[in-house]
RNA sequence: UGCUCAAUGGUGUAAUGGUAGCACUACAGAUUCUGGUUCUGUCUGUCUGGGUUCGAGUCCUGGUUGAGCAACCA
């Protein structure tokens, strides 16, 4: 197979000209952050594929670690759903790491930091220091602890990790520079007291726990990460990142790494992704989920991983889709129709298509003598190999109301008494002939003949009809709950918006159906199947419906189908 | 009124000083046992002023517009 020709992103030439000029001996090496304190969503699946992918393709490494440093948010929970879903999209990391793996070797480099006089312990109130450090146009003023001796620092930090000290009561600061236009620079904190929650994985170990920016880079440093690759909003972090590497890295202190002096790992940003009628916060999906507004993490209408998978979404899909958005440094909007239309284009080449009738009328064919008929259908027209279903064809069928009309114009060419011969799809042609209708004048029954040397694949069937139309059996046909699933807000933009995101929900985000199925359905009503570990996904076409896969609510008797996408529909009334 | 980042059709993205291309969307037509799919075609773009150059979307410079930055979050 000849690969597609695809220029690459701007990560990909960072990455390519390091290689060509020996950067790091030409070793390549990347992470995968995430904090456990969510379900990923598919923003973090544009990372993934950044992250794994310039592994994959550059013959790297990329490592997934847990950015643990807040115990009062994180939870194991969240651990396990995120190994999960990189699973399911299909990558694969080299090592799990922990940033809390590196408590010991960050608490040493903390007090390292004081010692040279780099770091100090301020007693101010989380409200005096955010006013001190002065705004984006006025600088900072000092800490009265700024200048506080070094014995005493170091002791008051031990005291801190001895839990000796109330939380919020003191903190470890950077001393760096309090009128730096880049206000991470005024004196960031380094360290906090935490004595409220455990750790998921340390316990109780510690009282203290380093700030993101003590952190992050340093964990990259520790593991030989050579391209640290984020998010656009941490282009202000940059700097500091290079700031707290330079005052260990190199010569004095390259015992740290296990890479030699010329070792150094460089951050890289990348714009997050957005799509319309939807948010991308973790908070605000995390509200959604609290309040009951959405059934749950896994709700299909989520941008996580997990909803997504539910909705009927592939790996391949989203995957795709993140590989048509590209990479770049402006932040922009992604148009929902293009993730519909890469699953669309995915499904299309394996969903068996199968037909269900969402608003069901009765259809009499006269002159049919009752007797029912097995019919062999092909799951996708054209091609054999992918297999066949039965149909069962008898005198009385299920069709959808809209594909008959009593007086129909030029433009509708389904079903009509008018003449014009239409195909029941994989069965006869026919001709309707009339209508039943009740005291309201609802129609209650069409009656039709068929041609009974029309039927589909022999010689009296190849003759053209202008539509087609779907059917199922009555007698064989089964109930199937479907759930329709549309936008999650009604706005293009629900972040952009004022005032309560909620207020923005689309309240027909969600509509339950039942319909009428053909019976061949009915194989999919048992346990889903597993591939290491991961359950596999079932998804059908109904025909001229959409894309649809098996819920996991399904139960022997009851079976459910959550729409992932409709068709597109040209045909406007 | 600070610092940082960015600006190419409606949207997303290419072109790395040399013919502004691709995908999605929209619209037309052809094909079709899904008004789906497929195929073909059409519309629409380099934020702006100046400069460098034989030649600028690309380099320089001024402006405009947008985004991020003032958590004991990541």
């Amino acid at each position: 197979m000849e690969t597609e020709e695809k220029s690459l992103n701007f990560i990909e030439q960072i990455v390519e000209k390091d290689l060509q000029e020996g950067k790091n001996d030409g070793r390549i090496q990347t992470r995968f952050p995430p904090e456990p304190n969510g379900y990923l969503h598919i923003g973090h699946v544009k990372a993934i594929c950044m992250d794994f992918g310039i592994a994959e393709k550059y013959n790297g490494v990329c490592n997934l670690r847990f950015d643990d440093t807040n115990p009062v948010k994180e939870d194991t929970e969240y651990v396990d759903s995120i190994e999960h879903d990189i699973r399911w999209l299909g990558f694969h990391w080299g090592n799990i790491y922990y940033a809390s793996d590196y408590f010991e070797q960050l608490y040493n480099l903390a007090i390292r930091f004081i010692k040279e006089g780099k770091a100090y312990v301020d007693e101010q109130t989380a409200e005096q220091i955010a006013e001190q450090k002065g705004t984006p146009t006025e600088p900072g003023t000092a800490s009265p602890y700024r200048d506080r001796p070094i014995e005493e620092n170091l002791r008051l930090f031990q005291a801190m990790q001895n839990g000796e000290i109330e939380d919020g009561r003191m903190v470890l600061r950077a001393k760096i520079d309090m009128a730096n236009p880049n206000m991470h620079f005024r004196d960031p904190i380094m360290y906090r007291i935490i004595t409220t929650h455990p750790h998921h994985r340390t316990g109780r170990r510690w009282n203290v726990y380093p700030m993101y920016d003590f952190a992050h880079g340093q964990s990259d440093y520790f593991e030989g990460v050579t391209h640290s690759i984020c998010t656009l909003e941490f282009v202000v972090h940059r700097p500091l990142y290079d700031y707290f590497i330079d005052q260990f890295a190199g010569e004095n202190f390259a015992g740290l790494s296990p890479y030699g002096p010329e070792y150094r790992p460089h951050q890289y940003e990348f714009n997050r992704l957005n799509i319309t009628y939807t948010v991308m916060s973790k908070r605000k999906m995390l509200q959604l989920v609290k309040e009951g507004l959405v059934a749950g993490w896994d709700d299909p209408r989520m941008p996580t991983v997990c909803g997504l998978r539910r909705r009927g979404y592939t790996a391949q899909a989203i995957r795709d889709f993140i590989s048509k958005i590209g990479y770049t440094k402006v932040e922009g909007m992604i148009d929902l129709g293009l993730l519909e239309h890469t699953v669309r284009e995915n499904l299309k080449e394996t969903a068996p298509r199968v037909c269900a009738i969402f608003d069901p009328v009765k259809l009499v064919i006269t002159n049919h003598t009752g007797e029912s008929e097995t019919i062999v259908a092909e799951n996708i027209d054209g091609h054999p190999e992918l297999g066949t279903r039965q149909m069962t064809f008898s005198r009385e069928l299920y069709i959808e109301r809209g594909d008959f009309l009593e007086q129909a114009d030029k433009n509708f060419y389904r079903l009509s008494p008018n003449g014009r011969e239409v195909r029941l799809k994989s069965a006869y042609i026919i001709q309707a002939t009339g209508c039943e209708k009740d005291a309201d004048g609802r129609i209650t029954t069409v009656y039709a003949t068929y041609d009974p040397e029309s039927k589909s694949g022999t010689e009296g069937g190849n003759r053209k009809t202008k539509a087609t139309i779907n059917w199922v059996d009555c007698s064989t046909a089964i109930d199937v709950e479907a759930r329709l699933y549309d936008r999650l807000f009604k706005v293009e933009n629900p972040s952009a918006e004022e005032g309560d995101f909620r207020e923005l929900l689309n309240p027909d985000s969600l509509k339950v159906v039942t319909c009428k199925a053909e019976s061949s359905l009915r194989e999919v009503m048992h346990k889903p199947q597993v591939i290491d570990g991961i359950a596999q996904c079932k998804h059908f076409q109904l025909l001229k419906q959409g894309y649809f896969v098996v819920d996991p609510d399904t139960t022997d008797e009851h079976l459910v189908l959550n729409r992932t996408a409709s068709l597109k529909d040209n045909w406007q009334k």
